[in-house]
DNA sequence: TTAGATACGGAACGTTGTTCCGTTTTGCAA
DNA sequence: TTGCAAAACGGAACAACGTTCCGTATCTAA
């Protein structure tokens, strides 16, 4: 069953269960895609069929439950950065770990558009969890002199997301590459230096 | 078996098995979408699964047959238009009647990003097919001073294609009203009359 | 009309998501 | 520590799907 509280299950097999299953449902998912059936992540956590439907009783709940996961890692990691790093370089840190991320979402991208309402929180659930996450790395960079600060968080990410085009291989397309490399030389330009 | 030559099947009975699974594809699809089990497409055209496999070998050999008779329907409309209406008129109500082919293919869509190659080559056969007809309209019109002339079909297409989102209703989101209206008040004006 | 090729229908197979229920595990109280 | 009710587990079973197979029906050419 799936908790309203953060704490997760009460009994402690429960708990390992669910932990167990987000791990396998993860590493099925980044090397057979989403579409992977349920019973291959049921086996490769040591569990039931009936156990992966206890916690999730659809299927998208679990793809749901998994990226969300994801997205919670990589706002997660944007203090982690800060602290260790000087502003620039935290900055840019996270930005390559958000392209890495957004990369290797392909199959997820292809359920968001599938048109099954269960996905259709997560482009949101995604902005508002990273929004603010960049938006303190990008104000400390540009405190620092190391990026314009005018540029939205939002924006930002939006571009990233659409220019960063994984290639067969799970890399990024040179193209991508380029485009992306493009973006971040204006992220260090003044504002308006072209059209203003 | 699929026929290179265009006449179809030789027999007379498989020519009636293909219009038949045809039409009632088309219909299942834009009831029920692309998702649609094959029993329901066979029961629909009166017609044992057996034949549909006989026809399609596979699921998404019919989406695609589907979906590229559907494009040249589109692309056949041009030329009468042309010879039914003035250039300016012909070319308006083509237009409505790609973003009316755009806005119902939600299901297509999300197909085309699944990542299966069958249905690669499908944008560019949109884009070959369409982009001569809406051509034709286009220069037609140009001529008789109804648009500028400096328009590219393929920008076109894919502006439409990119802009006409629709709702749950099946129709138009007013937004994306909004912003094809926009695109073709842009048609009539002189060439670089913002920017040049 | 007939014979051979072609196409047909639908039962059957393998794989999937999901449900069900007898069994096991867990936490708490006696 | 032990007993017990609640909670969770495992996996067989079900339904629906894509696809295959083959005995039967239909067509065309002679």
């Amino acid at each position: 069953m799936v908790e309203s509280n953060g704490d997760g299950p009460a009994r402690a097999d429960a708990r390992r269960s669910l932990a167990a299953l987000l791990q396998a449902a993860k590493e099925v998912f980044s090397v057979s895609g989403v579409d992977a059936p349920v019973r291959m992540i049921a086996e490769k956590a040591g569990v039931g069929v009936g156990t992966v439907y206890r916690h999730f009783p659809q299927r998208s709940d679990l793809i749901v439950a998994v990226f969300r996961n994801e997205v919670d890692a990589c706002a997660n990691a944007a203090p982690v950065l800060a602290a260790q790093c000087p502003p620039g370089e935290a900055l840019d840190r996270w930005l390559q770990r958000f392209i890495a991320f957004v990369a290797t979402k392909r199959g997820f991208a292809a359920a968001l558009h599938s048109g099954d309402p269960a996905y259709e929180p997560l482009p949101n659930y995604l902005l508002d969890r990273l929004a603010p996450a960049l938006g303190g790395l990008l104000s400390a960079a540009a405190a620092a002199g190391k990026v314009r600060a005018d540029v939205e968080p939002v924006d930002l990410l939006l571009a990233i997301a659409r220019l960063a085009a994984p290639d067969d291989t799970g890399g990024l397309t040179a193209q991508s590459r380029r485009m992306l490399a493009l973006l971040f030389d204006g992220l260090r330009l003044p504002p308006g230096a072209m059209w203003g």
